[in-house]
DNA sequence: TCATATAATGACTACTGGTCATTTTGAATA
DNA sequence: TATTCAAAATGACCAGTAGTCATTATATGA
C-alpha cells in the first residue's frame, strides 16, 4: 500500500509543520497571547484544519514541550559521556541544564510553565504521556549519575538516589527559574548578577554532595 | 470632613470585598478560567464597577499576591523569634515557607505563577511595586538570619549572604514547586512521598550550611 | 468518466476582557 | 422639603477568542 504510506507520511509532515508554525507564533508572543488564527496563518492553513491535527490549543502546546524534552534529553546523553566520575556527571547534568535554558530559552520557559499537576493516568492523552516519559527519562539520567558517584566514592552516600536526584533537579530548576524571572529585580534591588547566583549554587551543590 | 472620610473608608472596604470575591472565584477555578463576570456576581456588583476599582483582571490578581506576601512575611517574622542561632533561624525560615505552602496553598500557587519578569520600574504600577517590596522583605529576613549565623559561627562562611539567601530561597521554592505540581507523577512512577523529598532536602541544606 | 472517501475550508457560535453612555444614589443647598 | 449635581454603579455593547460543522475541494480507484 504505497499510497496509504505516503498519506501517513504526509500527515506526520503536516503535523510537524503546524508545530513549527505554532512555535514561531507562541515563542514570539507567548502562549496566552498567541491565537489559533495566527498559527493557522503562519502554517498557511485554515483554522479548522488545525483542529484536524490537534484537539486543542493546549495539545499543540504539549507537542512543543515534547520537542523541548527530546532536545534536553539528547543534550544530557551527549554531555554526560565526558564525565569521569559520578560526581562529575552530576555536575555536567546541572551545567547542561543551564546550557539548555540559555540555548533554548523558549523551550525552557515552556517546560517550566507547563502544569501537569492535574495528572490522571486514565484521562491523560498520548502526547501528554509521552512528554511525561521524556521528563522521567531526564531524571533517570541524573539518578544513574548519582548511583555511580556513590559507588565510585566521588559522592557521599545520601540515602535513596531517587530522592537525591529529584531534590537536586528541583533545586536546579528553582535557581534557573529565579534567574529567568526575577533577575532584573534582583539586579536592581540587590546588585547581584546571574553569575553570582550560579557560582554560589555550584559551591553549595559541591558541599552537599562531596 | 467626616463624610469624605467615611466615603474613603467605604471605598477601601469595597475594594477589599472585591478581592475577597476574586479569591473565591480564582482559587476555585484558577486565574485563567475565572471570569470577571463571575467575580462581579460573587461581589454582587456589575462588571463595570470592578473596573472602577481595578484597572484590569491582572491588577486584581496582583492584589491577591500582595495579600499572600503579607501573610508570609508575618509568619516568618513570628516564627524566627524562636531561633537561637543564625543557622536555626535559616531552618525556621525554610520550615515556615513549607508551612505557608501547606496552610495557604492558593496564595502559594498564585505567588509561584506570578511573572514579574516583565519588570520595568517606570511602567510598574503601585500595587505591583508593593507586592515586589513585600517579596524583597521576605528575602531580607533570610539574609539577616544568614549574616547572624556566620557571625555566631553556626553557619560556615559562604561568601555574600545575599547570594546565599537567593540561592537558598530559590532552592526551597524549586523543591516546593515540584512537590506541588509533580508529586502525583513522582509517587506514581518513582514511589517517593513528599516527606521523602523534604527530609532529603533538609539533609542537603544542613550539609551546605554547616 | 464517475463515484466515493478523505482533506480542507471559513462562516458561525458562545463566550471573553474591557468600555462607556446612561441611570441611580445621596449629600449639599435653598 | 424640594432641587441640584457630582460621584458611583450599571449593563448593553465591542472587538476578539477557541472551537465547531455544514459545505466545498481534492485525490483515488473502478
Amino acid at each position: 500500500m504505497g499510497i496509504a504510506e505516503r498519506k501517513a507520511r504526509e500527515r506526520v509532515h503536516r503535523r510537524n509543520a503546524i508545530v513549527d508554525a505554532a512555535e514561531d507564533v507562541i515563542f514570539k508572543h507567548g502562549f496566552s497571547v498567541a491565537t489559533m488564527a495566527q498559527v493557522a496563518k503562519a502554517a498557511e492553513l485554515s483554522k479548522g484544519t488545525l483542529y484536524l491535527y490537534f484537539k486543542s490549543k493546549e495539545e499543540l502546546y504539549r507537542a512543543i514541550i515534547l520537542r523541548g524534552f527530546v532536545i534536553l534529553k539528547k543534550m544530557l546523553r551527549e554531555a554526560i559521556k565526558e564525565g569521569n566520575s559520578g560526581y562529575e556527571k552530576v555536575i555536567i547534568v546541572g551545567k547542561t541544564y543551564v546550557e539548555f535554558s540559555e540555548k533554548y530559552p523558549n523551550y525552557f520557559t515552556t517546560i517550566l510553565d507547563y502544569e501537569n499537576d492535574t495528572f490522571n493516568l486514565a484521562a491523560a492523552e498520548a502526547e501528554s504521556l509521552q512528554a511525561l516519559e521524556e521528563g522521567n527519562a531526564v531524571i533517570t539520567i541524573l539518578v544513574k549519575a548519582i548511583k555511580e558517584g556513590v559507588k565510585d566514592g566521588s559522592i557521599t552516600e545520601q540515602g535513596n538516589p531517587f530522592d537525591t536526584a529529584f531534590v537536586l533537579w528541583s533545586q536546579f530548576t528553582g535557581v534557573l527559574q529565579v534567574m529567568k524571572r526575577k533577575i532584573n529585580i534582583i539586579e536592581h534591588y540587590f546588585s547581584l548578577t546571574k553569575e553570582d547566583l550560579l557560582s554560589t549554587h555550584w559551591r553549595m551543590i559541591e558541599r552537599m554532595l562531596k
